[in-house]
DNA sequence: TTAGATGCAAAGACTTTGCAGTTAA
DNA sequence: TTAACTGCAAAGTCTTTGCATCTAA
């Protein structure tokens, strides 16, 4: 686990009094361990099964609402009503999504242009663009070129 | 109903060989005869039963499948895991949504500018900007300076 | 006439919660 | 020591589905 994400959780546990016990342990390592990709609470339990059988979905559930409302941990919901985690906030905090409508690849971006017009966007609707994210839907070339892309192939 | 909208629920039902039934055409004035707001299928469930208090829920889920289906309804998810429809795609093709992370204001938007940038961000990233959606989550300014906004009153 | 649509109730998927026992600080 | 946490199983929420009946075209 980066350090920084390692220093995060730890801040999030002291300013909030929380206990750092072996089965929220699991979940951390399983969230936050490897390349930052998106997951479900499915997939983040198998993982964590992968490291403790033991692990517990309503444990897991709980850890997940503490993760999200500290911030360390975003919902994202790529369309079909379905709800991933995204990892990446603490070492991306401005990165945005592009998702494929056909299938449902992710792409994670950072773009200076899109934050600036964003903001004026944002204010001139009287908002503060404080915590904005930005999700594009979009077709995929490989899909429209090919007829197929890697990951509607995998499924 | 705006006759545009009309114009589009009979192509797509002519396309598909749907039959115009009763409790079809009770869903749908519940979905487009008013203002434009975005609903839950409770939401919309209740609208429906005000026309006719028969409605049913399994046939309401059934219909608003098609009409998402048909490209005429738009799931949406304004956070919080909560998935609404809107029914304004049919008029308004591409506007974004902008929402407040407090107070669950949605804000529809069109802007030339950000269709641009959103158009070249995708082709840099291998994709076709067919469809695509911007989603902005703010905060909201009459929150920050008064403490507390409308929206999160009427809750 | 008949393929498609309906409505009920049951099933399903996902998430939350009550509670008795356990544990970090 | 004790307030917080855990794990189980039960409950809750939202959505889908099987099936007998009905109906638009």
């Amino acid at each position: 686990m980066n350090p920084e994400v390692r220093e995060k959780i730890d801040e999030l546990f002291i300013k909030k009094g929380l206990r750092m016990t072996r089965p929220r342990e699991i979940i951390l390592e399983a969230a936050f361990s490897d390349k930052g990709d998106h997951f479900t609470a499915e997939e983040l339990y198998e993982k964590a099964k992968s490291i403790d059988p033991k692990a517990s979905l309503a444990t897991l559930y709980r850890t997940v609402s503490l993760l999200v409302e500290g911030g360390l941990l975003h919902e994202i919901n790529l369309g079909k009503g379905v709800v991933s985690y995204d990892p990446n906030f603490i070492e991306h905090p401005h990165h945005n999504h592009l998702i494929c409508v056909d299938c449902s690849e992710v792409i994670e971006f950072e773009d200076q242009h899109i934050s600036v017009l964003e903001d004026c966007i944002t204010k001139r609707l009287g908002f503060s663009p404080a915590t904005k994210s930005i999700q594009i839907k979009a077709k995929c070339d490989k899909l429209r070129k090919s007829g197929s892309c890697q990951n509607l192939i995998s499924k």
